[in-house]
DNA sequence: ATCTCATTTTACATAAATTTTACAAACTTA
DNA sequence: TAAGTTTGTAAAATTTATGTAAAATGAGAT
C-alpha cells in the first residue's frame, strides 16, 4: 500500500483528497501547513506528497525545494490554483515531479499519481538485489557479480541500472536518463550515456557486442529486458 | 474535460463566448490581450485556443505562430472579423488548425471546436498499444508484431503510424504529415512521405500493394483505417 | 604533490535510418 | 486516346545515431 502525504491549507479540499484517496486504497497523512508538512515530509516515510503552492507561513515552492535537498527521490506532485499566474515551469525547476491545476478531477490526479508513483517506482520492499542473465546486482551493498565473479561497478552505474531495471521493459529516453540519473542541471554530452551503457555491457552482458538485457532502441534511447 | 484558452479583446464577445462554453462542459480561461494569452498558452495546459486576430499590441497572427513554434499539438482556431480570401490564408499560413468569420452562430464555433479537439485527440491515456489487421504497435516499447512476429519499425516509422492512429479515419494530407511528424523548418520532398508508406506497407500489410489500412488518396495524402 | 579511479569529452568507424533520384504504373482531364 | 499528374516502387546517395576506444578532466586517497 502506497502513502501519501497531502499538504494543503484548504480543509474541504484537503478533506475531498483524503477521502478520495484512502478510498483508492492509499495511505493518507495530513498537514495544513507548509511547516508541519515540510517536517512530516522529512521524518516520516511516504511514497509521495500532494503539495498546495499557496500555503500560509512556508509556500509551497519552498516546502518542495527542501524537501527534495533531502529526499531527492520523494516524488512531489503541486497543485496550483487555476487563477494563480504561477506557471508550471517555476514549479518543475523547483523539483516537483509534476503538477495539477485546480480544479481538477479526481480522476486526472489518480492518473497522475498513478504515472508517478509508476516512474519513481522502487524495487519492492526487502528486496534489494536483483539478477538477470550471468549478472547479479546488490543495490544495498553495491556489489556486482558476473559470472559468480565480483565485478566493480561505479556508483552511477548502479545506478543507471538500478532506473532501467526499475523500468524493465520500456524505452528510456536518453534524455530521461540524464535527467533522472544525472540530475537536473547537469546535461553532459549525450554520449556520456552512451559510454556507461557500453562499459555496462562489458560488464554485465555474455556477449557485450550482441546485448541481450541492455537494449539500444535507435533514434529513442535504451531498454532493460531481463 | 478540455479546456480551452480564449484570446479576444473585446469584453462582451468574451463573456458570451466563456459562458457557453462554460455552459458546454469545458473549462474555460481567458486572456484579453496578446502577450498575456501567448503567457498562458505557453506556460499552462490547455487543449486548444480560440484566438482573435485583432488584438491590441501582440496581433492573433503572431500570437499564433509564436505558440505553434513551441507548441506546435496545441490547436488554433482563430477568430476573424473580415470574411476577406486573405485573411483565411494567411491564418492557416501562420500555422492556425480552423479560422471562424465573425459574427458567427455559437453552434458552428462548438462544431467547429468538436471537429478540431477530435482531430487531435491522442490515444486514451494509460493505452499505448494498438492493434489493427495482422499489427499491433506498442507505442511505449517501441515493439511492432505483424502476424505475431516482430518487425523492426524506425522511430520515424512509429511516429508517422501514431499520428495517423491518432486521426484514424481521417485523409491526413501530405503536408500535415510533413508538418506535424517532420517539424517546421524540415521539409523534405514529398515522396520522402510516400516511401515511408511503401515501407509501412510492407511491414505491416497482409498485400502491400492492396492496402487495407494505410490507404491513398489521390491528390491530397493518406488515411489510416482500423 | 602524485597516484588512482570515476567521469566526461573527443574522435573515428560502422550500422542504420533517411532522403533523393529515377522510372514505372495508375489515374485525370481534355 | 494522349498529355499531364500523382503515386508506387526500388535502389542509390546521404545523413545521422550509435559503438567503441582512447584521451582529457576531475576528485579523492595516500
Amino acid at each position: 500500500m502506497n502513502s501519501i502525504l497531502i499538504i494543503e491549507d484548504d480543509t474541504s479540499i484537503l478533506r475531498g483528497l483524503k477521502d478520495n484517496l484512502t478510498f483508492e486504497g492509499y495511505k493518507v497523512s495530513t498537514s495544513t501547513n507548509g511547516e508541519e508538512g515540510l517536517k512530516k515530509a522529512l521524518h516520516e516515510e511516504f511514497d509521495l506528497v500532494l503539495l498546495d503552492i499557496m500555503l500560509p507561513g512556508l509556500n509551497g515552492h519552498e516546502v518542495c525545494r527542501r524537501i527534495k535537498k533531502v529526499k531527492n527521490n520523494l516524488p512531489i506532485i503541486m497543485l496550483t490554483a487555476r487563477s494563480s499566474e504561477i506557471d508550471k515551469v517555476t514549479g518543475l525547476d523547483v523539483g516537483a515531479d509534476d503538477y495539477i491545476t485546480k480544479p481538477f478531477g479526481i480522476p486526472e490526479l489518480l492518473a497522475r499519481i498513478r504515472v508517478v508513483l509508476r516512474r519513481t517506482n522502487k524495487l519492492p520492499v526487502g528486496i534489494d538485489t536483483y539478477s538477470f542473465g550471468n549478472a547479479t546486482l546488490d543495490f544495498k551493498k553495491y556489489i556486482a557479480l558476473f559470472k559468480n565473479k565480483e565485478v566493480n561497478l561505479s556508483s552511477k552505474e548502479f545506478a543507471i541500472m538500478k532506473f532501467m531495471i526499475d523500468r524493465a521493459g520500456d524505452v528510456i529516453h536518453r534524455y530521461d536518463l540524464l535527467q533522472k540519473v544525472w540530475g537536473y542541471e547537469r546535461v553532459p554530452t549525450t554520449r556520456t550515456v552512451d559510454n556507461y551503457i557500453l562499459s555496462l555491457r562489458k560488464k554485465l552482458e555474455d556477449e557485450p557486442s550482441k546485448p541481450k538485457h541492455i537494449i539500444s532502441i535507435r533514434g529513442v534511447g535504451y531498454k532493460f529486458e531481463s
